[in-house]
DNA sequence: GCGCTCTGTTTGACATGTCAAGCAGAATGT
DNA sequence: ACATTCTGCTTGACATGTCAAACAGAGCGC
């Protein structure tokens, strides 16, 4: 007794899903060409780069960005190497760690903001009108009212099963 | 002289890319609960169900899920040990491998296409009405108009850079 | 019928993410 | 104070994907 899709259920389906596959990997493809960067690096340079001191808790910024605390933790310790940014023992809580973006990370990020945004202009929005943005606005808000509330609001900490992927701040 | 997103504009895309995560996270996650399958081995045993006699050759089905042929022989031998699909040597070209679903893969896969399609119409399609899903349909094949022709038609054969990951057949 | 190149696939080394321990510092109860 | 539990982070083993190198069979050109 399935319900299977009807036509213009199932080209909205395929549309959103090959939308999500090309675009994504567009953004990323020009993201690593232009700067250098990986999504991940991305999500994790721009949030810094917006916190107050640039620099963050690691904790809250797994949080903000949607990741494992371990994902993070590893993820960090590759760009450390790759000098973007640089761990700190925070003062007052002795087992926390803090992230902060180096001079090298502050420079990176704010170079590839820039081209992020003509990216996504130039794959997307750009390409879309003002009925278009605003229906788009509509339909996600309906979705995610939905996901947001059947969805364990945290990821790695509590009951939660699986993995994730943010985008984390504005581009 | 950046031209930075305006809020509808933000709007816009940050909730296409919460979407994205938050609805590829639930989908993933029922399918796994479901039918103990990952997105990619749905990719896989659905699209090959799809083929006459259940079996495709292994570079075809590559370039139907949008997948690298290293990263389908891969995953192959990882199904193959789960007794999902079989390998089988194409008489007529020496090199060529086939993939067969098995009868365990044929089983699996009817069932998880029905849980699925539940799971597609539970967290997305349901909650549209046919102007959404329309719009929707418009928006993506906007967008997909013009990455398609600016993207490489092929993933790891030509010059192309990075990752895939395809939805492939129906639901 | 033999070398060359081309093609379809496999393989191996490595990157990145997941999950489950491990661990040290903070909080709490008595 | 100090044992117990909690918390925040790190680590290690493993799964999955990437890229480049290795291969073996197919298809030439001669």
């Amino acid at each position: 007794m399935t319900r299977w899709l009807t036509d213009d259920e199932m080209r909205a389906w395929l549309g959103y899903r090959r939308l999500r596959t090309l675009l994504d990997l567009q953004i990323t493809r020009d993201l690593a060409a232009d700067s250098g960067l990986s999504d991940a690096d991305y999500d994790v340079l721009s949030t810094v780069s917006d916190a107050p001191g640039r620099r963050m808790r690691l904790g809250e910024l797994a949080t903000a960005i949607r990741w494992s605390v371990s994902r993070l933790s590893h993820h960090v310790s590759r760009m450390q190497q790759r000098g973007l940014v640089t761990r700190d023992d925070c003062e007052s809580d002795g087992r926390s760690a803090t992230v902060v973006l180096t001079d090298a990370g502050w420079t990176t990020i704010q170079a590839a903001a820039k081209l992020h945004v003509a990216s996504v202009r130039r794959h997307f929005v750009d390409l879309l009108d003002p009925a278009d943005l605003a229906a788009l606005t509509k339909i996600s808000g309906k979705v995610l009212a939905h996901l947001e509330q059947a969805t364990p609001p945290d990821p790695a900490r509590r009951g939660t099963p699986r993995t994730q992927r943010e985008d984390a701040a504005g581009t």
